[in-house]
DNA sequence: AAGAATTATATGAAAATTCATGTTTCTTGC
DNA sequence: GCAAGAAACATGAATTTTCATATAATTCTT
């Protein structure tokens, strides 16, 4: 009286996808987004660092794909990063809608040590589950990632129980 | 010119483990969130009423636990579910300072239904998936995910460059 | 058995996020 | 070339979330 599973049937949540995906993704990345804190960033704002280093100069709404934060939450969050000095904003002379975004040097120092370490915490991370399936573990994310953006231009799939009467 | 691997070498992000697992969370989960938002429910909320179907009667710091979701936080959210008739607070006789949450019959009524949509969802998702790498999903995540909970027991492993001049 | 330490939850103020919508700048069709 | 529409960002108000800490109820110490 008291065990993780109290029901009398299999729990449902320790064994449903997306829960696993959920607690998976929390656990991996609990420990280098501590790091990420320490060195005075925010999880969505190392993201967005993590991003313009492969694509320094993107425009707002790519990033916000690319990082997978919604436009208006980081528009401002950008600006933040621009006070901070870490990233300057210029609007596209081809297109005066875009708002470019580029590291500034600083930002940049800064995202290349995180990167660096990101780098190391994934080795160890992806060393250390050796044995198991470490080493299949991305190839598999991304597969999923890769099927279900197939499957969302492609409807008429999974539909969820309509719940219309 | 605008390829998402701008870069000379390889991008990092989307190599990167944490991404992927993130990325891959997000994009399975979507298409059910948005599902349980239509059911008036927000996602955090959804959370707690599966791990009550698992756990029903559990304190508050084993739901937030269990649902991933920071204690302060979780007591906000399960008052509004109480406001709203789909949860019911007791305090635990044998220790006042616990308080134990549990279904209404309102409460487990939506959490039945979205629980059996669940798993439709997962069913469709897996059997899509099939050919690839479907089956092993489940079982790779568990593996990551304990083997994350016990190296966070046995320390003096990952260091993660510690930036200490 | 009193005080200290610990555990469980609640609370409040600051900050972040969401959602709908505003503004500006291109595009397109006619 | 101009009006209508679309695309890209920004903005503001309402709501959530976070973080530190308060409060309350146990357990531990000696």
């Amino acid at each position: 009286m008291s065990n993780s599973a109290d029901s009398p049937n299999p729990p449902f949540v320790p064994n449903y996808l997306l829960y696993l995906l959920a607690a998976a993704s929390e656990a991996a990345s609990e420990h280098f987004h501590a790091h990420v804190r320490t060195r005075g960033l925010r999880v969505p704002e190392w993201r967005v660092m993590a991003c313009l280093i492969d694509t320094d100069g993107s425009m707002v709404t790519e990033l916000a794909r690319y990082a997978m934060i919604e436009q208006s939450r980081l528009t401002k969050i950008i600006i933040q990063m621009d006070t901070r000095g870490l990233v300057t904003r210029r609007s596209d002379p081809k297109d005066g809608r875009r708002v470019r975004v580029f590291l500034t040097p600083q930002g940049r120092a800064l995202a290349d040590e995180l990167v660096a370490d990101a780098k190391i915490d994934e080795q160890e991370l992806l060393r250390s589950f050796q044995g198991g399936q470490g080493p299949e573990i991305k190839q598999t994310l991304r597969a999923l990632i890769e099927h279900l953006e197939f499957s969302q231009s492609e409807p008429a799939q999974r539909k969820t129980a309509d719940a219309e009467s």
